[in-house]
DNA sequence: GTGGGGCTTCCCACGGTGGGAAGGTCAAGG
DNA sequence: CCTTGACCTTCCCACCGTGGGAAGCCCCAC
């Protein structure tokens, strides 16, 4: 229960943050620089460990750090509207459900072609032969690429 | 159907590579150096455009730059045994479903978190109580899981 | 006072991708 | 012949989040 202030590098173990990120962090303004001692030494009280639990919490969420800036936002105002953090939420819902229907695509073609082939000695693939033959033929009819559309967001993603 | 070397334009527009990533594929030695014409502009004949379009098919499948590089030796090795691409294929399906649980988790969670928001005006929000009282408590019984174990592959995504 | 572990800052790397500057080349059109 | 504009070249910078490591203080226990 000490309210003492404590380095980083507690910090670091009491929040699951590692230090470099914490520097990183601060750094970025994602949360307010440390105090210091009169030597240079950051310190942490119970509230930054606590923003700092925030923000670890949400990167497991898979929140990208500038979404976290917004989450951090709201948190810390006492008015906000529950629908706001709500909104958010569910626009990295349909964020992380692209990836996943992005990658589920790639997996179900894989297993496919993986169904398909030998898996022996020998070297006929029909991986090797659809990945040989370059994108798959266009689906549809429309404009032979209306492709170049919306780009998605960078994946923060780890796994650590 | 001309066999005529194309410039590195030419080759992004019928590949879907752009010269950018053409041109770092090359320096990372993934795709062999493209022959020059006098003044030194790089051209490619068809089979280069060919391998061009491998890599394009794998990345959209997920492999990282450095599965293609195995996958392509594989290719070139018209004596390779399928199993090895098989092995290769399936290893990168378990990392993909991997990332897919990782992500399927978060999306649940956050759901699950947003369907007791309330998503009004008023301030309470169970998204943010969670948020803030940091990482879930372990599951418990079980030998506090395998956890720690293997690295995952630090996700080659994109999806352009 | 000395050793070792912590802290500081600073730079570098990764994977892939795009942006853009500064300059060379090439073909078409005046 | 010369200009124009599209294309090519190299080179550096940025992104995002994370880790590695060097060089140099600081603090505590012995």
């Amino acid at each position: 229960m000490s309210g003492a202030p404590v380095t980083i590098g507690e910090a670091a173990r009491a929040t699951g943050v590692s230090a470099k990120m914490i520097r990183y962090y601060e750094e970025t303004g994602l949360i307010a620089p440390a105090a210091r001692t009169r030597s240079g030494y950051r310190l942490y009280v119970a509230s930054d460990l606590h923003a700092l639990r925030f923000v670890r919490r949400a990167r497991d969420l898979g929140f990208a750090v500038e979404d976290i800036r917004a989450l951090l936002a709201l948190w810390h105002d006492r008015a906000r509207a529950s629908a706001e953090v709500r909104a958010l939420a569910l626009a990295h819902v349909t964020d992380l459900r692209r990836r996943i229907d992005a990658l589920e695509d790639m997996a179900r073609t894989l297993e496919d072609l993986a169904a398909h082939c030998g898996g022996d000695a020998r070297p006929d693939c029909p991986i090797l032969d659809d990945l040989a033959a370059g994108p798959p033929p266009k689906p549809a009819a429309t404009p032979t690429r209306g492709s170049r559309a919306g780009k998605a967001s960078a994946l923060p993603l780890r796994s650590r």
